[in-house]
DNA sequence: TGCGTTATTGTAAACGTTTACAATCGTGCT
DNA sequence: AGCACGATTGTAAACGTTTACAATAACGCA
């Protein structure tokens, strides 16, 4: 059964297997009666067509493969949605690679563009070696690659992107704690080798710094994006000699960690330590208290990111590059208040 | 750049394109001089192979399908870490659709699977039309599907399957719930349309028949999967004029919206009302206070489900059939304590 | 040296589509 | 009726591999 090709359709239908073709992809070229025809031998036969010989002689697989840090992330997860619901409008199937374990993805990506098993690659994560491998391509400025929520490195700075403005955004994040009154404000970024980490950390300490408020040795901690790894941050933070009021975390997992250690620590949270978070995923309105956090239009990301990328596959290089900035918000919940003291 | 094919080889290296295809796929079969020079010219023209010509040619694509409820829920997301390193360990790569949304998927997935574009499929979500679709295939019980967590429904019990006992396990959590003393114990279980949400109810429901405790009416509700259709029920749960004093919530998820619920209406946990999860996603140990919870070998499943099915894709349908039971484990936190009254 | 055997290479077909081009058909017009 | 033209169909090539089979080269042995 699965092996009744089109020159089977074509015997039965009494047409040559062309006119079977254009019957299912350009029926307008084709007279109704004959159409009929076919479609009763596409019936009979229980024929479809072979989609590994499709892709291969157009040249096109319909999917496109998105790179991102951890599947795991509400975050990203939130992008994928809406990620797949532009790619299921526009006909694309969605692979997904994670950059989190092995560091082979990085070749293994670039040889999955170049030999064309897709169309077109989404980069949530910023995978480092890529940048080299992929610019050593050379035409490599107009591969189908877009950039999505990282900020760009400077080898991909040629590629389209969407992301908030994220050094605005921890700016944003960390007035709102000096406005409550805070003056002793930490920070738990997520991981050295992340860009996205990087620019909330620039944001943070341009904000502090506005405000003339110091940043002691020991505010500053890694929390490797984890709720486990921004538990160890918030209890070497806890035990600092000076002990911050407020703590700034790099997301939203990491704020989960940070809230239950803070209480682990018999404080309480928003009482004696506030807590900020960032990402707003569905879980922050639901932790204890409710996190008060910076709420990225995820699914809005993730759907223009993949149009932009079809743009990008249809269009060739014709297209813009210039990245696109999509706006943030201030969520205000309850895991923060005005310091005690 | 990109397109140099095997000719250009052929040609640069001055063997016929054979040569060449052997000379990369089967080195034994020539000779070390003309390995060398083909190997030369490859480096030389920047050559890699086309694969969708070879997909086409090997008619594979060593790409699977996973079809799961959601690529939202924890759960899932570590069942698909399972798969994942499975996947990569045998040249896998890993195309995820969701059911959730459209109901399109179900053809779309047959569909994918009958023109090979994929080689094989984790089931993870029932997906109901799927299985008339499937069955309606001549020789379906030779195709490489296998089912991964979800009980199995009448249709697809051909097909090998890796998963909990779930009946048992929701028995095991409301028997818990039983020994601490409870009597009045509801549960908020999935989606009607859910069979691993029945298995569970049905536990449930065995543990309180066999224990003679009675089930009210309106203490058995749908809580949609979700954060937000769990507080829903539980809402309805709260204002039951004869309250329970424990709720078993069939996933995680729901449970942590139930949790917060019931906060909400100004009653703590486990103090006034006992709740009690499913699936121990990561969450589960930071939400307030701790959930208690029936744990999954999540990533397990995911390895296992993914061996199974390249044994089912190498092997064909020579392969066992029989559904593979991993263990659960009930992991006590402290969201359950003895009733108050 | 010549023969048989094996190792290595080349030739050409095949996989199932799509599509440029040529051939045919049908229709309306004079 | 004959012609022109457009609509419809058929023929055959092409896409880039892999691989069965044939051809050749290399080698050992008498």
């Amino acid at each position: 059964m699965p092996n009744v090709s089109i020159k089977e359709v074509a015997r039965l239908a009494d047409v040559s297997i062309a006119t079977v073709s254009r019957s299912i992809n350009n029926p307008e070229q084709v007279t109704e009666k004959t159409r009929l025809k076919v479609q009763d031998a596409i019936a009979k036969t229980g024929y479809s067509p072979n989609k590994l010989a499709q892709n291969f002689r157009r040249g096109r697989t319909n999917m496109v493969m998105v790179v991102l840090p951890s599947v795991g992330d509400p975050f990203f997860t939130a992008v994928m949605k809406g990620i797949r619901a532009a790619a299921r409008n526009k006909g694309y199937s969605v692979v997904i690679e994670e950059t989190q374990l092995n560091t082979l993805t990085a070749d293994e990506i670039g040889a999955m563009l170049v030999s064309n098993q897709t169309d077109g690659i989404i980069l949530l994560a910023s995978v480092s070696p890529f940048g080299t491998e992929i610019s050593s391509a050379k035409s490599h400025r107009q591969l189908p690659i877009v950039i999505g929520c990282e900020t760009i490195s400077p080898e991909l700075a040629d590629f389209p992107s969407v992301h908030i403005d994220n050094i605005a955004a921890a700016k944003e994040a960390t007035n709102y704690l000096i406005s409550q009154g805070h003056k002793r404000i930490a920070m738990i970024y997520g991981q050295e080798s992340s860009l996205l980490t990087k620019d909330r950390e620039l944001g943070y300490r341009a904000a502090m710094k506005q405000a003339k408020l110091p940043i002691a040795d020991g505010w500053v901690v890694e929390g490797e994006l984890t709720i486990a790894g921004a538990r160890k941050a918030t209890r070497n933070l806890m035990s600092h000699n000076d002990r911050p009021t407020a703590i700034f975390c790099a997301n939203d997992e990491m704020a989960i960690g940070c809230l239950h250690e803070v209480k682990s620590a018999g404080l309480s949270v928003p009482e004696d330590v506030s807590v900020i978070g960032f990402d707003d995923i569905r879980y922050a309105e639901v932790t204890d208290p409710p996190l008060t956090t910076i709420s990225q239009p995820a699914e809005e990301i993730g759907e223009r990111v993949m149009y932009r990328l079809c743009r990008r596959i249809d269009a060739g290089n014709g297209t813009s590059s210039a990245p696109e900035i999509v706006p943030h918000k201030l969520v205000i919940r309850q895991s923060v208040a005005k310091p005690a003291n």
